[in-house]
RNA sequence: GCCGGGUUAGCUCAGCUGGUAGAGCGCUUCUCUUGUAAAGAAGAGGUCGUCGGUUCGAAUCCGACACUCGGCUCCA
């Protein structure tokens, strides 16, 4: 009998067990439950099988299949079984990479004789999957030297393009590789850790094909990659079923034509969008508060063309690094025009109309801009990528030691505006000098940089730090949002830029009567007007709170005779300052209220006898509370209330 | 741009292996006059995305293109 070993556990116990005892049996040794649910361990803090040996003195904790540890295992394992699964359909695939990625995994192949996935080859694969998973195939670890993997993988270039690059990421580190077999036939190059068999998976679903280019190089074959989701139990793939359901009830696609906002019509062209009377209404509301704001925060604004000619792209030098991102010129006039992608050198021309004078900065420019840009049509996505769209731009000029506080204030004031539209959670990046191209000198890189920085801390957002993300012209911070299904999205932009100012010769007079070049940071608060206005519209469903509803209350009369007392409420609202309709009583209240209801409407008053009698209406709000007998004024003020309570 | 889906009435969709189109909602008209999530009846509405091909015959099969969805790449 060996001697016994001494292991400590995550709660601080130690634990003394013979030794040669695996993690899975140690798991055991706790707990029958914790034993079931243990899908791999990490000993010392290393990802480990359960069925590695424990060494003395190691510190241990089991890694269960409900944890995002475990669910990593359980899809990783699952991507294997596809793997298995495909190579056994389709004799002569190669397998090239499969890792687990966000509620998810998947696999990237390539067929004979450049086949593809089609749909129903997903029900085959999922079929064959589960047969794999009845056999309960055992996941067992093999260690080779590098050129018996290459041996091992004989006829699988990719992975034989894995184990020569080496990388440790996929099993093939330090002269050695790591392969789990599950079968005689099958074995993936794999760092593991691995679920101990194939019968611990199985709530597991094939989603959909995708293209997608070898190590995500557009130069490289492309390949053929799966999607599927995978999870501990079939209540947990059912309510992750249920999370994309409900994702795609708020669509904004669909709601922007259930609830008739917007359309995208063929005849329009790729990426372009017509906005109809209601969404328009909200729109004009979103801009509408914007500017508002943007006056108080010392904004002014700005107007510019959507063509300029060609030289002034050249100076700006768009030409040499966006042009194949704008639209093709026309000619007129032996000249070339440009439709604009972006605002700045408008606003650029707008700061050099005039001798300025440090007395004047920082001088901040606002403009809710139409702007083009030639996405590539992949790439175009409703909404949220179009081609034609409105950016609310802005450029403050200042000098560098107005830069800390100036985009401090930024910040604070980006925070304000987002919160005043209902979000509550925000992250940021802070982009950084990228490695190659970069103009500007390290000093102006280091001072932004900082700037940038500080401005973060004092506003207290938390942040993460993209080394070498930022863009040439100078580092940026981007400012990202939890929607109300915890989707993160990317928003606002603010980007300091050292590029305009020295193409256009900025300059301004400083109190030593020198000449000094400006700083210039660029920012979008929306980013784009369409795109910000999609993911409020996801947000809420497509039930906007009262303030930018486009419709705030419908008045439905019950019979027609209440019709009269039905137009004055709704004209007595509309004096108010409120949006507001009616319907008559052409169909019963109930198909009215449930009209209403689709149509997501914040507030539904119903007239009848008694509120004729008593100059009262019905209130129903948009949860389903009703109450009767309420005074007009008292609704009015109630109403009022909302309004200006939901804004900053 | 690349890979894979898709495009049938205003909307959501059905239409088996080829034989010139259906439903629900919506819309119009009439009847009903209603107190809180669908009253009843009648009617109108479609060159089946576009162009070309195969076929006696194409919504259906093939090709190109447009648009669209999901990915990849891109997003100075």
């Amino acid at each position: 009998m060996a001697e016994p070993i001494t292991v400590s556990l995550p709660d601080g116990s130690a634990r003394e067990v013979p030794a040669g005892t695996t993690a899975g049996e140690l798991a055991a040794q706790i707990g029958r439950r914790l034993a079931q649910a243990a899908v791999a361990a990490t000993v010392d803090g290393q990802r480990v099988d359960l069925s590695v040996p424990l060494p003395s003195g190691a510190t241990v904790a089991v890694v269960t299949d409900g944890s995002e540890a475990g669910r990593e295992v359980l899809r990783h394992s699952t991507a294997h079984v596809m793997a298995q699964a495909v190579l056994d359909l389709f004799p002569g695939a190669k397998f090239a990479i499969g890792p687990p990625i966000e509620d998810g995994f998947y696999y990237d192949f390539e067929l004979p004789g450049g086949a593809t996935f089609g749909d129903e080859d997903l029900e085959r694969i999922e079929a064959r999957m589960r047969e794999i998973v009845a056999e309960d195939q055992p996941f067992v670890r093999e260690e080779h030297d590098r050129d018996q993997g290459l041996e091992l993988f004989a006829d699988q270039p990719y992975k034989r393009e894995i184990i020569e690059g080496v990388d440790p990421s996929e099993g093939a580190g330090g002269g050695q590789v790591s392969a789990y077999r599950n079968t005689e036939r099958f074995v993936d190059l794999c760092r593991g850790p691995h679920v101990p068999s194939t019968g611990r998976l199985g709530h597991f679903k094939l989603q959909k094909v995708a293209g997608a280019y070898w190590r995500g190089d557009e130069r490289r074959p492309m390949l053929q990659r799966i999607y599927g989701t995978a999870w501990e139990s079939k209540a947990a793939l059912d309510a992750h079923l249920e999370r994309l359901r409900e994702a795609e009830r708020r669509n904004h696609r669909r709601l922007g034509t259930e609830l008739d906002l917007f359309s995208m019509p063929e005849e329009l062209g790729a990426g372009l969008v017509v906005w109809h009377p209601k969404g328009a209404m909200v729109r004009k509301l979103m801009e509408d508060f914007s500017r508002t704001e943007h006056e108080r925060a010392g904004y002014q604004y700005a107007f510019s063309p959507h063509l300029a000619r060609s030289g002034l792209w050249e100076t700006s030098g768009h030409l040499d690094f966006y042009a194949e991102s704008m639209y093709p010129p026309m000619e007129m006039e032996g000249a070339r025009y440009y439709a604009k992608p972006m605002s700045c050198p408008f606003h650029v021309l707008i700061y050099r109309s005039n001798q300025r004078s440090y007395r004047e900065l920082p001088l901040r420019l606002f403009e809710i801009a139409t702007v083009y840009r030639n996405e590539r049509s992949g790439v175009l996505n409703g909404l949220l990528r179009a081609r034609g769209f409105n950016q609310d731009d802005s450029h403050i000029f200042c000098t560098p030691d107005q830069a800390v506080e100036e985009i401090t204030a930024l910040v604070e004031f980006v925070l304000r505006m987002l919160r005043a539209f209902g979000f509550e959670e925000f992250e940021a990046t802070l982009s950084t000098r990228p490695e190659e191209k970069a103009v500007g000198s390290d000093d102006d890189w280091e001072a932004a940089t900082e700037a940038l920085r500080v401005a973060l801390e004092r506003t207290a957002l938390s942040f993460d730090v993209d080394e070498g993300g930022g863009a040439f012209y100078g580092p940026k911070i981007d400012v990202h949002l939890r929607d109300a299904i915890g989707r993160r999205w990317q928003l606002s932009t603010i980007q300091v830029d050292f590029q305009l100012p020295q193409r256009f010769g900025l300059e301004y007079v400083g109190a030593d009567n020198a000449r000094h070049r400006p700083i210039m940071v660029h920012r979008a608060l929306f980013g784009s007007v369409e795109r910000f206005f999609a993911i409020l519209l996801e947000h809420y469903a497509g039930a906007f709170p009262t303030w930018l509803a486009p419709v705030q209350v419908r008045v439905l009369s019950v019979r027609d005779d209440h019709a009269a007392y039905a137009t004055d409420v709704a004209t007595r609202l509309g004096s108010e300052g409120f949006r507001v309709d009616g319907a008559g009583a052409d169909e019963p209240l109930g198909a009215r209220i449930r009209r209403a209801k689709l149509e997501k409407l914040p507030w539904v008053l119903v007239v009848g006898d008694d509120d004729v009698a008593a100059g009262t209406v019905g209130v129903n709000g948009r949860q389903g509370e009703v109450e009767r007998g309420v005074s007009v004024d008292a609704f009015v003020a109630r109403l009022a209330a909302e309004v200006t309570g939901t804004r900053i």
